[in-house]
DNA sequence: ATATTCCGTTTAATATAATTGTCAATCGCG
DNA sequence: CGCGATTGACAATTATATTAAACGGAATAT
């Protein structure tokens, strides 16, 4: 999200020093250092103190934060975002961007050894397609089951039913993209 | 903010239970009913989570909240928001509503003994009035001074200099409006 | 009736945000 | 230079958000 950025720039285009603003809001300068460095994720009546005492509103920062994310074109690996519920079963699904915002949703995708997305029975539209990077994986479509290896690919329709599975001793990895995205 | 009553209204039209919401979030449903009780500000990262699963984006709730703020008619004294930094000398300002969002701010002003706001050089435009309710207050506006009591109000142009001292033994409560909002 | 399941709430333990106090670096000003 | 004031950063403590695990109520099934 990079909340501590865009607050450090409004900061500084007020002409607010760390230890000003955090006078104004009733907090303290090391916090606003903490949250400028993104070390720590304010808490929502935190971050409106601050607002507040700027002023400017929760929606109109949120709104011009959201509008750069959707402007942002290179991300490091590690500000891909899981969207894996708790690396559930071994799988590790790594998004590129804010999905929500774009037409396209490519994923980074690790399965650990046995790891099993289970049978999805997914309804909707698009298509997923994706390449296998690291080690291997089996997969079924539609009730097609193929073994893929490195530097295979699949491509398929998201309405059909779909699994993955890694039966191979080494970890899996697969860089693949759906359009529309899809939660 | 009342971010609770507005995310268990967008849950709840969504057809989720806080389990499964939290589910989707990885988070936890007692995090959810926490929050949803604001009995706790959630972080702004935790709020994304949520907000991420439902899904709607952070600057669509929170200019969904904010209108309904500014839609608000009544208010109960607690709810009143403390405008002044950290009851500097003795001084509290409670405000009524989100004055941002209105041409009227309405204050709720008590001076404990002693209490003095400094000779203050505001400079925005605008009016300023009140009466006082309880106590007696030392009022001085552009060099006039005046001893105010219960039932006594005042009534100047917000660009004159102004300055309120509690020279009394008891503590002094005072309801004020300005027009335009000053902060 | 009595389990069974799903819901939201609550409590104690844990993780994390926020404070406090201090630091080195920087910027005027004499 | 040398000093005071101000800046942003950091470590250790305190406060608070979050978790994990239980509870009681309401709906549904057995």
């Amino acid at each position: 999200m990079n909340v501590g950025d865009k607050l450090r720039a409004i900061r500084k285009k007020h002409g607010l020093s760390q230890r000003e603003l955090a006078a104004k809001a009733g907090l303290t300068n090391g916090t606003i250092s903490l949250i400028e460095k993104n070390r720590t994720s304010p808490s929502v009546a935190s971050l409106k103190s601050l607002l507040d005492a700027i002023p400017i509103s929760m929606a109109e920062f949120f709104s011009i934060l959201e509008e750069d994310d959707s402007a942002k074109v290179f991300y490091r690996a590690q500000e891909l975002t899981e969207i894996s519920p708790s690396h559930q079963g071994g799988v590790s699904l790594r998004q590129l961007g804010n999905a929500a915002h774009h037409a396209l949703q490519v994923l980074h995708e690790t399965y650990e050894p046995g790891a099993d997305t289970g049978p999805e029975f997914l309804s909707h539209e698009g298509e997923e397609a994706g390449v296998v990077v690291r080690g291997s994986i089996e997969v079924t479509v539609d009730g097609a089951v193929s073994l893929l290896n490195a530097g295979d690919g699949y491509l398929f329709d998201s309405r059909l039913p779909h699994r993955f599975r890694n039966i191979g001793a080494d970890p899996c990895e697969i860089v693949s993209a759906c359009t529309p995205p899809s939660f």
